[in-house]
DNA sequence: TCTGGGGTCCTAGGACCC
DNA sequence: TCTGGGGTCCTAGGACCC
């Protein structure tokens, strides 16, 4: 018995989930778009042979869509996060230890005879098909930054069949195989190591294997560097994180989809992004300590004055009464807004979590407003979760939007509303 | 015209206390 | 009047991830 790590990681994800519900994307080039319509965050396989890459921005590639007919979608979070999901319930069904590492990615740890690796790896894959129609590739290896590069092989090499198992090499076909990744494709360098790494004279996964200076390694690379190289070494030092984990920030932020340069527009977007941003803290029962908002013009537009800042709120009580956060969100903005800039973008990032309900409260009369406010806010939650988002609305949050984000090319939410269920013609 | 959004962790350095 | 060092907490910034 020996443990293994696999990670198992879905194929073209979001381009997948559109392609099932959309039977004419299938084999097709297929490019999923980031907010704003702006670049490019998913390809189908078509589009990969082409070339195009990750965070291309779309104007740059209007031949190449208009000569290979590209079919281009909006992003569908809640389409995507609603098939993860259904993704990630299949693998823990068949784990004893699973991490869901992203939206499409789970690490699973298990401890098995050596011989039995292949075949369960075979078995997890057939089965998230068979019950989501999602394709996964799996990397297998005796650490998780191993799994990480076995499954970078799976994916690229077509003959293992998207199964690819660096536990059972010997050490001298381990190193074979480091030798053919490079360095910037190691789970856990980034461009800024890699630039060092690479004035060294370390290329590849093996030249940092056998890098000998593990001093001027830990001082450069930090405790984190370190650790990836020991991985390479097959010794274990990333250990995988069980159980569903509270956020300990959650973020919500957009850049606008026309110029805007007011206060007004600015505080009913910061409304908005305030009220998902509490809505989704109430869904992990927490109440935020603190607050920050932040701000910025287009930092493409070399030419125009530009002016980006944030400023950090602390919060006496911790709450997560949505009203609350948004007149907070106001002072801040306040102090922040400078007249005569075209802004980009706001944001909001909630923090310093306590769990709801048991917020400290100095005053009696202070606790039994906040158990009624609590209440009102379980009862706003549940009413745009069954009825739809925006049911019920803040009117800071405005009611045109001009500001809003552009998404001309949004795909239905086949599994998760009622209105938008795909329909079998008979 | 058009260039994403949402996260985590580590570390150095300052403030403060004893 | 002189003189010290260790520990902790907080924060900003950097690096990385998907």
């Amino acid at each position: 018995m020996k443990q293994v790590f696999f990670l198992v990681d879905c194929n073209n994800f979001y381009a997948a989930c559109e392609q099932i519900f959309n039977p004419g994307l299938r084999n097709k080039p297929v490019i999923v778009l980031s907010n704003n319509d702006g670049c490019v965050v998913a390809r189908s396989n078509q589009v990969k042979e082409l070339g195009i890459k990750l965070g291309t921005p779309v104007f740059k590639l209007e031949h190449l869509i208009k000569r290979f007919n590209i079919e281009l979608l909006s992003s569908n979070y809640a389409l995507y996060a609603d098939m993860s999901r259904r993704v990630m319930k299949t693998l823990s069904a068949l784990a004893d230890e699973i991490e869901v590492y992203s939206i499409d990615e789970a690490f699973i740890g298990l401890k098995t005879d050596p011989d039995k690796v292949l075949a369960y790896a075979g078995k997890l894959k057939k089965i998230v098909e068979r019950n989501t129609g999602i394709s996964v590739s799996i990397g297998i290896g005796q650490t998780k930054t191993l799994a990480k590069i076995a499954n970078k092989i799976a994916k690229k090499q077509a003959r293992w069949q998207g199964i690819f198992d660096l536990s059972q090499t010997s050490n001298m076909e381990l190193d074979k195989i480091l030798r053919t990744i490079k360095i910037a494709d190691i789970w856990g360098i980034g461009p800024k190591s890699t630039d060092w790494l690479c004035s060294k004279g370390i290329k590849t996964a093996k030249d940092l294997k056998h890098f000998k200076d593990q001093g001027l390694l830990k001082k450069k690379l930090k405790i984190n560097g370190f650790f990836t190289w020991r991985e390479l070494w097959r010794e274990s030092c990333i250990k995988l994180q069980q159980g569903l984990v509270g956020k300990k920030q959650i973020v919500a932020s957009r850049s606008f989809g026309k110029k805007v340069n007011t206060l007004k527009e600015l505080e009913q977007a910061l409304a908005s992004y305030a009220t998902t941003a509490a809505q989704k803290m109430r869904g992990q029962k927490s109440a935020a300590g603190m607050l920050i908002v932040f701000l910025g013009t287009n930092r493409f537009k070399v030419k125009e004055p530009q002016y980006f800042n944030s400023m950090v709120k602390f919060l006496q009580q911790p709450t997560a009464y949505t009203p609350k956060i948004i007149k907070t969100a106001f002072e801040t903005l306040r102090y922040l807004y400078r007249p005569g800039y075209n802004y980009k973008k706001i944001g909001i990032v909630l923090g310093n979590f306590q769990p709801l309900g048991l917020a400290q409260t100095d005053l009696f009369g202070q606790f039994k407003k906040a158990a009624g406010r609590n209440r009102l806010m379980q009862v706003v939650d549940r009413i745009n979760q069954q009825w739809g988002s925006s049911t019920l609305r803040y009117a800071a949050c405005g009611i045109e939007k001009a500001w809003q984000m552009k998404q001309l090319r949004k795909s239905p939410r086949y599994t998760t509303s009622w209105e938008e269920l795909p329909v079998v013609k008979a």
